[in-house]
DNA sequence: AAAGCGGGGTT
DNA sequence: AACCCAGCTTT
Protein backbone atom coordinates (compact mmCIF):
# COMPACT_ATOMS: atom_id res chain seq x y z
CA UNK A 1 0.00 0.00 0.00
CA UNK A 2 1.65 3.54 -0.63
CA UNK A 3 1.69 6.35 1.21
CA UNK A 4 -0.56 7.69 -1.09
CA UNK A 5 -3.32 5.13 -0.61
CA UNK A 6 -2.58 4.58 2.72
CA UNK A 7 -3.57 8.32 4.28
CA UNK A 8 -6.16 8.47 1.46
CA UNK A 9 -7.78 5.83 2.87
CA UNK A 10 -7.57 6.77 6.58
CA UNK A 11 -8.94 10.56 5.63
CA UNK A 12 -11.96 9.01 4.02
CA UNK A 13 -12.99 6.83 7.42
CA UNK A 14 -12.00 10.10 9.20
CA UNK A 15 -14.69 11.90 7.39
CA UNK A 16 -17.00 9.94 8.45
CA UNK A 17 -16.13 8.06 11.71
CA UNK A 18 -13.90 10.53 13.22
CA UNK A 19 -14.41 12.81 16.50
CA UNK A 20 -14.64 16.36 15.18
CA UNK A 21 -16.62 17.94 18.42
CA UNK A 22 -14.10 17.32 20.85
CA UNK A 23 -13.30 20.97 22.71
CA UNK A 24 -10.00 21.07 21.96
CA UNK A 25 -11.37 20.80 18.05
CA UNK A 26 -13.30 24.33 18.58
CA UNK A 27 -10.44 26.26 18.09
CA UNK A 28 -7.67 25.05 17.28
CA UNK A 29 -4.67 27.11 17.86
CA UNK A 30 -0.96 26.77 18.95
CA UNK A 31 -2.50 26.78 22.13
CA UNK A 32 -5.44 24.80 22.71
CA UNK A 33 -3.81 22.27 21.11
CA UNK A 34 -0.60 22.01 22.63
CA UNK A 35 -2.92 21.96 26.37
CA UNK A 36 -5.29 19.39 24.90
CA UNK A 37 -1.85 17.16 23.74
CA UNK A 38 -0.15 17.64 27.06
CA UNK A 39 -3.15 16.80 28.84
CA UNK A 40 -3.59 13.45 26.28
CA UNK A 41 -0.44 12.12 27.18
CA UNK A 42 -1.20 9.14 28.76
CA UNK A 43 -4.85 9.84 29.63
CA UNK A 44 -7.74 9.12 27.46
CA UNK A 45 -10.28 11.80 26.03
CA UNK A 46 -13.04 11.02 28.21
CA UNK A 47 -11.21 11.86 31.28
CA UNK A 48 -9.40 14.75 29.39
CA UNK A 49 -12.72 16.45 28.44
CA UNK A 50 -13.56 18.26 32.22
CA UNK A 51 -10.08 18.91 33.00
CA UNK A 52 -9.44 20.85 29.25
CA UNK A 53 -12.89 22.88 29.83
CA UNK A 54 -12.14 24.09 33.50
CA UNK A 55 -8.67 25.34 32.59
CA UNK A 56 -9.54 26.71 29.40
CA UNK A 57 -11.67 28.85 30.86
CA UNK A 58 -9.55 29.39 33.90
CA UNK A 59 -6.44 30.16 31.12
CA UNK A 60 -8.29 30.95 28.20
CA UNK A 61 -4.36 31.94 26.46
CA UNK A 62 -0.86 31.41 27.52
CA UNK A 63 -0.65 34.97 29.01
CA UNK A 64 -2.97 34.20 31.84
CA UNK A 65 -1.31 30.88 31.72
CA UNK A 66 2.04 32.52 32.27
CA UNK A 67 1.49 34.57 35.00
CA UNK A 68 -0.80 32.05 37.16
CA UNK A 69 0.71 31.18 40.56
CA UNK A 70 2.08 27.41 40.07
CA UNK A 71 -0.61 25.80 43.15
CA UNK A 72 -3.48 27.33 40.54
CA UNK A 73 -2.62 25.08 37.69
CA UNK A 74 -1.57 21.88 39.77
CA UNK A 75 -5.20 22.89 41.20
CA UNK A 76 -6.50 22.24 38.08
CA UNK A 77 -4.50 19.47 37.45
CA UNK A 78 -5.56 17.51 40.14
CA UNK A 79 -6.40 14.09 39.52
CA UNK A 80 -5.06 14.04 36.23
CA UNK A 81 -1.71 12.56 37.50
CA UNK A 82 1.88 13.32 36.21
CA UNK A 83 1.93 16.35 37.58
CA UNK A 84 5.69 16.91 35.90
CA UNK A 85 3.07 17.41 33.13
CA UNK A 86 1.66 20.61 34.71
CA UNK A 87 5.04 21.81 35.75
CA UNK A 88 6.17 21.93 32.35
CA UNK A 89 3.32 23.30 30.92
CA UNK A 90 3.42 25.99 33.68
CA UNK A 91 7.51 26.78 32.41
CA UNK A 92 6.35 26.63 28.82
CA UNK A 93 3.69 29.02 29.16
CA UNK A 94 6.32 31.59 30.87
CA UNK A 95 8.96 31.16 28.25
CA UNK A 96 6.10 31.68 25.03
CA UNK A 97 5.03 34.43 26.87
CA UNK A 98 8.54 35.97 28.12
CA UNK A 99 10.50 35.22 25.13
CA UNK A 100 8.30 34.78 22.16
CA UNK A 101 5.25 37.69 22.81
CA UNK A 102 3.17 34.89 23.14
CA UNK A 103 3.87 33.39 20.01
CA UNK A 104 4.29 29.51 19.76
CA UNK A 105 7.55 28.13 17.70
CA UNK A 106 6.27 27.23 14.42
CA UNK A 107 8.36 23.99 13.89
CA UNK A 108 9.29 20.85 15.15
CA UNK A 109 12.36 21.58 17.12
CA UNK A 110 11.72 25.09 17.84
CA UNK A 111 8.31 23.37 19.74
CA UNK A 112 10.44 20.58 21.34
CA UNK A 113 12.64 22.42 22.56
CA UNK A 114 9.92 23.87 24.91
CA UNK A 115 9.54 21.63 28.14
CA UNK A 116 6.98 18.72 28.19
CA UNK A 117 7.18 18.71 24.37
CA UNK A 118 9.04 15.83 22.79
CA UNK A 119 8.71 14.93 19.13
CA UNK A 120 5.55 13.70 18.79
CA UNK A 121 3.48 16.21 21.17
CA UNK A 122 5.79 18.77 18.58
CA UNK A 123 4.01 17.34 15.43
CA UNK A 124 0.65 17.18 16.82
CA UNK A 125 0.63 20.88 18.19
CA UNK A 126 2.34 21.43 14.15
CA UNK A 127 -0.02 19.58 11.88
CA UNK A 128 -3.08 20.52 14.30
CA UNK A 129 -2.62 24.22 14.63
CA UNK A 130 -0.48 25.31 11.16
CA UNK A 131 -1.30 22.38 9.29
CA UNK A 132 2.04 22.16 8.37
CA UNK A 133 3.60 18.19 7.98
CA UNK A 134 4.35 16.88 10.75
CA UNK A 135 4.41 13.28 11.86
CA UNK A 136 3.29 12.18 15.31
CA UNK A 137 3.59 8.45 17.09
CA UNK A 138 1.52 8.42 20.08
CA UNK A 139 0.38 5.28 21.71
CA UNK A 140 -2.32 4.87 19.06
CA UNK A 141 -0.48 5.57 16.40
CA UNK A 142 2.45 3.22 17.43
CA UNK A 143 -0.51 0.16 18.19
CA UNK A 144 -2.14 1.28 14.15
CA UNK A 145 1.38 1.05 12.67
CA UNK A 146 2.67 -1.85 15.24
CA UNK A 147 0.05 -4.11 13.21
CA UNK A 148 -0.86 -2.79 9.87
CA UNK A 149 3.18 -3.78 9.73
CA UNK A 150 3.62 -6.48 11.64
CA UNK A 151 5.99 -5.04 13.33
CA UNK A 152 7.11 -7.29 16.26
CA UNK A 153 8.58 -6.66 19.42
CA UNK A 154 8.00 -3.67 22.36
CA UNK A 155 7.81 -0.34 20.81
CA UNK A 156 9.07 1.18 23.79
CA UNK A 157 12.65 -0.68 22.53
CA UNK A 158 14.47 1.81 20.55
CA UNK A 159 14.39 -0.46 17.31
CA UNK A 160 11.26 -0.79 17.20
CA UNK A 161 10.50 2.64 18.03
CA UNK A 162 12.75 3.49 15.13
CA UNK A 163 10.86 1.50 12.80
CA UNK A 164 7.51 3.24 13.55
CA UNK A 165 8.65 6.75 13.23
CA UNK A 166 9.59 5.52 9.90
CA UNK A 167 6.21 4.26 9.06
CA UNK A 168 4.56 7.23 10.58
CA UNK A 169 6.79 9.73 8.93
CA UNK A 170 6.27 8.10 5.30
CA UNK A 171 2.49 7.75 5.40
CA UNK A 172 1.96 11.67 6.35
CA UNK A 173 0.40 13.54 4.14
CA UNK A 174 1.74 16.94 2.35
CA UNK A 175 -2.06 18.22 2.74
CA UNK A 176 -4.73 18.15 5.49
CA UNK A 177 -1.99 16.92 7.89
CA UNK A 178 -3.84 18.08 10.84
CA UNK A 179 -6.96 16.11 9.68
CA UNK A 180 -4.54 13.46 9.36
CA UNK A 181 -2.80 13.77 12.57
CA UNK A 182 -6.71 13.17 14.26
CA UNK A 183 -7.75 10.38 12.06
CA UNK A 184 -5.00 8.25 13.18
CA UNK A 185 -5.04 9.13 17.07
CA UNK A 186 -9.20 8.49 15.96
CA UNK A 187 -8.57 5.13 13.98
CA UNK A 188 -6.30 3.74 17.33
CA UNK A 189 -8.65 4.93 20.05
CA UNK A 190 -11.98 3.88 19.00
CA UNK A 191 -11.21 1.13 16.20
CA UNK A 192 -7.83 -0.08 16.82
CA UNK A 193 -8.33 -0.84 20.23
CA UNK A 194 -5.53 -2.96 22.38
CA UNK A 195 -8.09 -5.55 23.49
CA UNK A 196 -10.71 -6.26 20.54
CA UNK A 197 -10.32 -3.88 17.75
CA UNK A 198 -12.87 -3.42 15.44
CA UNK A 199 -11.35 -4.71 12.46
CA UNK A 200 -14.20 -5.06 10.31
CA UNK A 201 -15.00 -1.61 10.34
CA UNK A 202 -11.17 -0.36 9.84
CA UNK A 203 -10.31 1.34 6.40
CA UNK A 204 -6.87 -0.25 6.63
CA UNK A 205 -8.10 -3.94 7.22
CA UNK A 206 -8.08 -4.92 3.23
CA UNK A 207 -3.46 -4.23 4.04
CA UNK A 208 -3.19 -4.92 7.43
CA UNK A 209 -0.41 -7.54 8.42
CA UNK A 210 -1.56 -8.71 11.83
CA UNK A 211 -5.04 -8.86 10.77
CA UNK A 212 -3.78 -11.24 7.45
CA UNK A 213 -1.64 -12.96 9.57
CA UNK A 214 -4.72 -12.99 12.72
CA UNK A 215 -2.15 -11.73 15.21
CA UNK A 216 -3.85 -8.80 16.18
CA UNK A 217 -3.99 -9.59 19.35
CA UNK A 218 -0.43 -10.32 20.34
CA UNK A 219 0.70 -7.34 18.68
CA UNK A 220 2.01 -4.86 19.55
CA UNK A 221 3.94 -7.00 22.01
CA UNK A 222 3.77 -6.10 25.45
CA UNK A 223 6.08 -4.32 27.57
CA UNK A 224 8.37 -6.57 29.48
CA UNK A 225 6.77 -7.18 32.69
CA UNK A 226 8.36 -6.71 36.39
CA UNK A 227 6.92 -6.50 39.81
CA UNK A 228 6.09 -3.70 41.81
CA UNK A 229 7.74 -3.34 44.87
CA UNK A 230 5.84 -2.23 47.66
CA UNK A 231 6.58 1.08 50.02
CA UNK A 232 4.92 1.76 53.36
CA UNK A 233 4.33 5.50 54.72
CA UNK A 234 2.36 6.53 57.75
CA UNK A 235 0.36 10.02 56.66
CA UNK A 236 -0.90 11.98 59.56
CA UNK A 237 -4.01 13.93 59.59
CA UNK A 238 -3.54 16.39 62.10
CA UNK A 239 -6.10 18.96 63.03
CA UNK A 240 -6.13 22.31 65.09
CA UNK A 241 -8.98 23.69 66.70
CA UNK A 242 -10.83 25.11 64.36
CA UNK A 243 -10.88 21.23 62.53
CA UNK A 244 -8.18 22.09 59.87
CA UNK A 245 -5.74 20.09 58.61
CA UNK A 246 -2.32 20.14 58.27
CA UNK A 247 -0.52 20.04 54.47
CA UNK A 248 2.63 20.58 53.38
CA UNK A 249 4.03 20.93 50.48
CA UNK A 250 6.14 18.54 48.34
CA UNK A 251 9.38 19.01 46.67
CA UNK A 252 9.46 20.72 43.85
CA UNK A 253 10.41 18.11 41.59
CA UNK A 254 9.83 14.04 41.85
CA UNK A 255 6.59 12.20 43.00
CA UNK A 256 3.60 14.43 43.32
CA UNK A 257 6.25 17.65 42.74
CA UNK A 258 4.61 21.15 44.11
CA UNK A 259 1.77 19.31 45.06
CA UNK A 260 0.12 19.48 48.73
CA UNK A 261 0.34 16.39 50.88
CA UNK A 262 -0.18 15.12 54.75
CA UNK A 263 2.48 14.86 56.35
CA UNK A 264 4.30 11.65 56.11
CA UNK A 265 6.36 8.91 58.89
CA UNK A 266 7.80 5.96 58.63
CA UNK A 267 6.83 5.37 62.11
CA UNK A 268 4.95 7.11 65.10
CA UNK A 269 8.00 7.84 66.45
CA UNK A 270 9.67 9.99 63.74
CA UNK A 271 6.29 11.65 63.28
CA UNK A 272 6.67 14.60 64.99
CA UNK A 273 10.40 15.66 63.42
CA UNK A 274 8.36 15.40 60.13
CA UNK A 275 5.32 17.10 61.11
CA UNK A 276 7.59 19.54 63.07
CA UNK A 277 4.93 20.03 65.68
CA UNK A 278 4.62 18.78 69.24
CA UNK A 279 2.59 15.69 68.74
CA UNK A 280 -0.09 13.79 71.30
CA UNK A 281 1.26 10.27 70.11
CA UNK A 282 -0.79 8.41 73.04
CA UNK A 283 -3.70 9.68 70.87
CA UNK A 284 -2.93 8.32 68.03
CA UNK A 285 -5.35 6.56 66.10
CA UNK A 286 -4.47 4.46 62.96
CA UNK A 287 -7.07 4.14 60.06
CA UNK A 288 -7.47 1.24 57.44
CA UNK A 289 -4.04 1.39 55.23
CA UNK A 290 -5.05 2.39 52.08
CA UNK A 291 -2.81 1.06 48.71
CA UNK A 292 -2.05 3.57 45.83
CA UNK A 293 0.07 2.65 42.79
CA UNK A 294 2.63 4.41 40.72
CA UNK A 295 3.78 3.08 37.63
CA UNK A 296 7.23 1.75 39.19
CA UNK A 297 6.29 0.57 43.25
CA UNK A 298 3.02 0.37 44.82
CA UNK A 299 3.03 2.51 48.13
CA UNK A 300 0.33 0.95 50.80
CA UNK A 301 -0.68 4.59 53.34
CA UNK A 302 -1.19 3.96 57.13
CA UNK A 303 -3.30 7.35 57.78
CA UNK A 304 -3.29 7.88 61.57
CA UNK A 305 -5.13 10.70 63.41
CA UNK A 306 -3.06 12.70 66.11
CA UNK A 307 -3.83 15.25 68.06
CA UNK A 308 -1.60 17.90 68.57
CA UNK A 309 -0.08 18.62 72.12
CA UNK A 310 0.80 22.47 71.59
CA UNK A 311 -1.00 24.35 68.67
CA UNK A 312 2.11 27.48 68.95
CA UNK A 313 4.65 24.89 68.07
CA UNK A 314 4.55 25.01 64.18
CA UNK A 315 8.24 25.33 63.12
CA UNK A 316 9.19 26.78 60.13
CA UNK A 317 10.89 24.73 57.03
CA UNK A 318 8.78 22.55 54.28
CA UNK A 319 6.12 25.37 53.18
CA UNK A 320 2.95 24.18 55.23
CA UNK A 321 -0.89 25.63 55.57
CA UNK A 322 -3.89 24.32 57.14
CA UNK A 323 -6.38 23.13 55.34
CA UNK A 324 -10.41 23.74 55.58
CA UNK A 325 -11.90 20.69 54.36
CA UNK A 326 -15.13 22.84 54.00
CA UNK A 327 -13.58 25.46 51.87
CA UNK A 328 -11.12 23.85 49.84
CA UNK A 329 -8.47 26.28 48.10
CA UNK A 330 -6.81 26.82 45.12
CA UNK A 331 -3.78 24.34 45.60
CA UNK A 332 -3.05 20.48 43.77
CA UNK A 333 -3.66 17.93 46.18
CA UNK A 334 -2.00 14.30 45.82
CA UNK A 335 -4.67 12.24 44.34
CA UNK A 336 -4.69 9.76 47.52
CA UNK A 337 -4.66 12.66 50.12
CA UNK A 338 -7.92 14.30 48.30
CA UNK A 339 -9.78 10.81 48.82
CA UNK A 340 -8.70 10.94 52.31
CA UNK A 341 -10.23 14.54 53.08
CA UNK A 342 -13.06 13.64 51.53
CA UNK A 343 -13.65 11.20 54.37
CA UNK A 344 -12.77 13.00 56.65
CA UNK A 345 -15.73 14.04 59.29
CA UNK A 346 -16.47 17.97 58.90
CA UNK A 347 -15.77 18.43 62.67
C1' DA B 1 -4.52 -7.15 42.13
C1' DA B 2 -2.91 -6.61 37.66
C1' DA B 3 -2.88 -4.71 33.28
C1' DG B 4 -3.25 -0.74 30.26
C1' DC B 5 -2.23 3.63 28.64
C1' DG B 6 1.86 6.47 27.18
C1' DG B 7 5.68 10.62 26.64
C1' DG B 8 9.70 13.17 28.66
C1' DG B 9 14.23 13.76 31.06
C1' DT B 10 18.83 12.34 32.29
C1' DT B 11 23.21 10.34 31.71
C1' DA C 1 21.17 4.82 23.15
C1' DA C 2 19.95 3.06 27.44
C1' DC C 3 17.78 3.85 31.42
C1' DC C 4 14.91 6.26 34.79
C1' DC C 5 10.70 8.80 36.10
C1' DA C 6 5.93 9.44 36.68
C1' DG C 7 -0.46 8.10 38.36
C1' DC C 8 -5.00 7.32 37.18
C1' DT C 9 -8.47 4.13 34.82
C1' DT C 10 -10.08 -0.15 33.39
C1' DT C 11 -10.30 -5.06 33.67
Amino acid sequence: MTPQQFHTAVLQWFDRHGRHDLPWQAHKTAYHTWVSEIMLQQTQVATVIPYFERFIERFPDVHSLAEAPQDEVLHLWTGLGYYARARNLHKAARIVADDFGGIFPDSVDGLEALPGIGRSTAGAILSISTGRRAAILDGNVKRVLARFYAVDGWPGAPAVMKELWQHAERNTPHARVGDYTQAMMDLGATLCTRGKPSCLLCPLQPHCEAFAQGRTGELPAPRPKKTLPVRQTLMLLIRNEDGEVLLQQRPPSGIWGGLWSLPEATDLRDAEGESGLALALDSARPLEPVRHTFSHFHLDITPVLVKLRDAGAVMEGTPRLWYNIRQPSSIGLAAPVKRLLECLPQA
